[in-house]
RNA sequence: UGGGGUGUCGCCAAGUGGUAAGGCACAAGGUUUUGAUCCUUGCAUGCGUUGGUUCGAAUCCAGCCACCCCAGCCA
């Protein structure tokens, strides 16, 4: 078969695309570009540290700061913020550019990294010691603690406070020298120990570590901190947007501390803008809510742990929050830009309905996916009066005829789905019922005659006349409501189906009321099912493409273990069942 | 009992002093050779709460309540 929406998918879905509705970042964008505040230019960011796989909560974040910047004529970096190489590795910064890219968006330029910037970040920071604005601390992680105080005590100057500008400056140099051991003593900024804002009693600046970087190597024995890098980094950057989540909201002060604290035009020099006659302006961080989904885990450290311990296949586990996760599962880049789309960006912490993740996935597909048939649980049917196996030709989407037509075997033995078929009619049962007339989708009505039993008693197999009057045009005199999928027995190919649920049994499997996240995965989880039959069209198709098994759900070819002998399907989703 | 935030329909979310958008979910109809899709209709005299200002308040003011974040040399 060939590959009817391939080509157009992209098209189709584009246009699919929910209107851009209001939410407070845009109206901040709005007005900057109104008054002008960075003569027109909207430059984002999106800063992931390499040290984990990106999840759906991700995605809400990628695309606010592509969007922004696509919507505004501006640019968005791609930037790994890595600054703990402890935790970082290469391997999660190859998995991120890929993820990006699958969702659709293009960084401006090159990837950044913020270990690019060591060196104007040294250079910056011997800046502020020079301007006696931090200091060499040889107070150990504990002592700093206790110095730090607590929420509602005020903490107390470091005894190394008031070094001279002169010993801090050599102290400073001797760290980068590799002079100390780890911990041995870290670079502070000076600014108000009794603040009530934690984050403004002196924070660490720099700190000792005697480690490999994936990006620099050796280069480095001291690695600055995450509240030293990023605000530095967004202003080289020439960001004008810096948009984070709620958590960081009480670094803000901080962040505009250190940007204030510098010479301006000396962060100019080193800035993408060094030499644009554009006014330099540092910039903004303004703070959204995560995402969170109802039965659904988005932590780092639980989808670590769901792999680690063996509770799912891997990172790309198709029950996995993971973006590797959800497209193997056959979610689409389109639906999941929709789906953050709807979901709106504000400031209250949320948990959307899943449903809406799921009513976002179904539109995409519902457009753009060929429709198969695929029996799961085959039942045979022998066609006594067909006279002879004839090919149909059924059209691929039922609402879009350029996605084309495919030839489907109608044999005089094929199967049906063991759902389908009831030994006595129930009400409101629509389908098969001995004695009694079904549509076969596409093709013939037919009437079951005969019921024909193993050993056992099990039904093993259904005789039934077709009526030849009934291609493409309703019997007269009757009315047959059902209508029911099927395959050719003898052209149809082995599949194996997997079908899956959601992953937790509660709602909210994060909440901290869940003492331990892992008693409450669904049992249920995975469905594997054997003896499948497809379509040989659906078979024989582009792997990458998306189905729907007409009255199934949406399948997609399985990317890992799913082979040409020996075909895997995943069930994306179900239809949406009305009854 | 410090500081910073948030509270509009079951779930998201517009709204920024002029009389409560939209989506999801749900319900009821219609179309249908997918119990799908699609179409139609319904779904907050009410905006955490109590007062106040005003001709008029979800929007302004004050108090109260609830929930979230912060004491990494993590990000």
């Amino acid at each position: 078969m060939t590959n009817p929406n391939k080509p157009t998918q992209n098209e189709v879905t584009a246009s699919k695309e929910s209107a851009p509705s209001a939410n407070f970042i845009r109206h901040i964008v709005a007005e900057d570009l109104a008054s002008n505040r960075h003569a027109g230019r909207i430059q984002t960011r999106f800063p992931p540290e390499p040290n984990g796989y990106l999840h759906i909560g991700h995605a809400k974040s990628i695309c606010l700061n592509f969007g922004i910047a696509a919507e505004n004529g501006g640019q968005c970096n791609l930037r790994f913020d890595d600054t703990n190489p402890a935790k970082e590795s290469q391997e999660f910064v190859d998995a991120i550019k890929e993820n990006i890219n699958w969702l659709g968006f293009n960084w401006s330029g090159e990837v950044r990294y913020s270990s690019s910037y060591f060196e104007q970040l040294y250079g910056f920071a011997v800046q502020l010691i020079e301007k006696g604005l931090a200091y060499v601390c040889d107070l150990s992680a504990d002592e700093a603690r206790e110095y730090r105080g607590t929420l509602t005590e005020p903490g107390r100057n470091s005894p190394h406070r008031e070094r001279s500008i002169a010993e801090n400056l050599s102290l400073f140099t001797r760290m980068r020298e590799g002079e100390f051991v780890d911990g041995l003593c870290s670079l502070r900024a000076k600014i108000d120990m009794s603040s009530p804002n934690i984050n403004m009693r002196d924070p660490v600046l720099y700190r000792i570590r005697h480690i490999r970087h994936h990006q620099t190597g050796d280069a480095w024995c001291i690695y600055p901190t995450y509240d030293y890098t990023h605000c530095i980094s967004d202003a080289i950057e020439g960001v004008t947007h810096s948009l984070c989540t709620l958590e960081f909201e009480d670094h803000r002060p901080l962040y505009d501390w250190i940007l204030n604290s510098l010479d301006l035009e000396s962060i100019r020099q080193v800035s993408d803008l060094s030499s644009s006659d554009s006014p330099y302006v540092l910039p903004q961080q303004t703070e959204f809510a995560k995402l969170k989904i109802n039965y659904t885990v988005v932590g780092k450290r639980k989808l670590k742990q769901l792999v680690d311990e063996g509770l799912v296949l891997g990172w790309d586990d198709p029950r996995m929050s993971t973006l590797a996760g959800m497209r193997r599962r056959g979610y689409t880049a389109a639906s999941l830009r929709n789906f953050c789309e709807s979901v709106g960006v504000a400031r209250s912490e949320s948990q959307v309905d899943i449903s809406m993740l799921e009513h976002a996935l179904r539109e995409d597909l519902d457009n753009n996916a060929p429709r198969a048939m695929c029996v799961l649980r085959p039942l045979r049917v022998t066609l006594t009066n067909l006279p002879e196996a004839i090919e149909l030709s059924l059209q691929n989407h039922p609402k879009r005829e350029e996605m084309g037509r495919r030839t489907v075997p109608l044999t005089p033995e094929i199967v049906i789905d063991r759902d389908d078929f009831r030994e006595e009619a129930e009400p409101g049962f629509k389908r098969l019922v001995n004695g009694g007339e079904v549509r076969l989708r596409g093709a013939y009505v037919i009437r079951c005659d005969e019921l024909v039993r193993d050993a056992d008693g099990e039904i093993a197999e259904l005789r039934c006349s077709v009526d030849l009057a009934t291609l493409g045009k309703n019997p007269e005199g009757r009315k047959v409501k059902g209508v029911i999928h099927w395959v050719s027995a003898t052209d149809g190919v082995p599949a194996t189906v997997r079908l899956y649920d959601r992953l937790f049994t509660v709602a909210n499997p994060e909440s901290k009321d869940v003492e331990d996240f892992r008693t409450l995965l669904n049992p249920d989880s995975l469905r594997v099912l054997e003896g499948c039959l497809v379509e040989p069209a659906a078979a024989s198709a582009d792997s990458a493409l998306s189905f729907q098994f007409e009255r199934e759900g949406y399948f997609t070819r399985d990317t890992v273990d799913s082979t040409n002998g020996a075909l895997v399907f995943n069930q994306t989703i179900g239809l949406r069942a009305s009854h």
